[in-house]
DNA sequence: GCTGAGGTACGATGCAAGTCGTACCTCAGG
DNA sequence: CCTGAGGTACGACTTGCATCGTACCTCAGC
């Protein structure tokens, strides 16, 4: 049963700003804000330069907090951004991510 | 020298998420934020349960995230929210930290 | 029904963070 | 000029966090 998500009320700030502090976790999440069709994607489609084990517990991390939402299908898992619930409970708080995401890209792309 | 506060260009999420994922740093910022008149105030105005040096790491520390600064009169300090830094970088943080700080209030005193 | 890719569980490890003790500094006020 | 409140520096200690190794699970496809 790792469907342990937590409600909407009881989103925490204090759990959610602790699971942004890891650059990994939150590049996943500012990656997800910024596409606003938020589609379902696999964890391995972010390409985090970790372990596989490593990649469970960063997951498991953001879960907890409410930032996401997984589907497990068994050999295969689901990624969702709990868009609606954090937009009611933190208004603005994706909106940073997501103007750091674009940040970090154009960065990016300016070098050689 | 402890005037090495970044400059606003310089700010990075990061380091103020990571400042702000520790309660107590977190109810600093949260309480500067809510006081929209911007006071200077001194450390131990927040009454944080912690030791002298403790205090000192951790306004050393959101000192080095930026989204303090502070002033050094030689037995006395002054500590003011760089709040016109922080919204020009990342709008609506504050705002965010506000509402919640008015949030905990608001369940501290309802509460016998 | 075996295999392999994706994922979890548990344990160990290395490092950083938060905390405090002791010692020292700085200045305002008696 | 001595004292005391506020603050810093350095070091030690403890806990938590990120990471990975080994082992095991689940299902799709052959």
């Amino acid at each position: 049963m790792e469907t342990t998500h937590p409600a909407t009320a009881d989103l925490d700030l204090g759990s959610i700003l602790q699971a942004l502090a890891d650059p990994h976790r939150r590049r996943v999440i500012a990656e997800l804000a910024a596409d606003r069709s938020d589609p379902e994607r696999t964890c391995h489609s972010f390409g985090l330069p970790v372990s596989k084990q490593t990649s469970t517990y960063h997951f498991k991390t953001l879960r907890a907090s409410g930032l996401i939402r997984d589907f497990n299908y068994g050999n295969r898992k689901g990624i969702r951004l709990r868009r609606a619930d954090i937009d009611a409970r933190f208004p603005g708080l994706l909106d940073l991510l997501a103007a750091e995401h674009s940040r970090t890209r154009q960065r990016a792309e300016t070098k050689p």
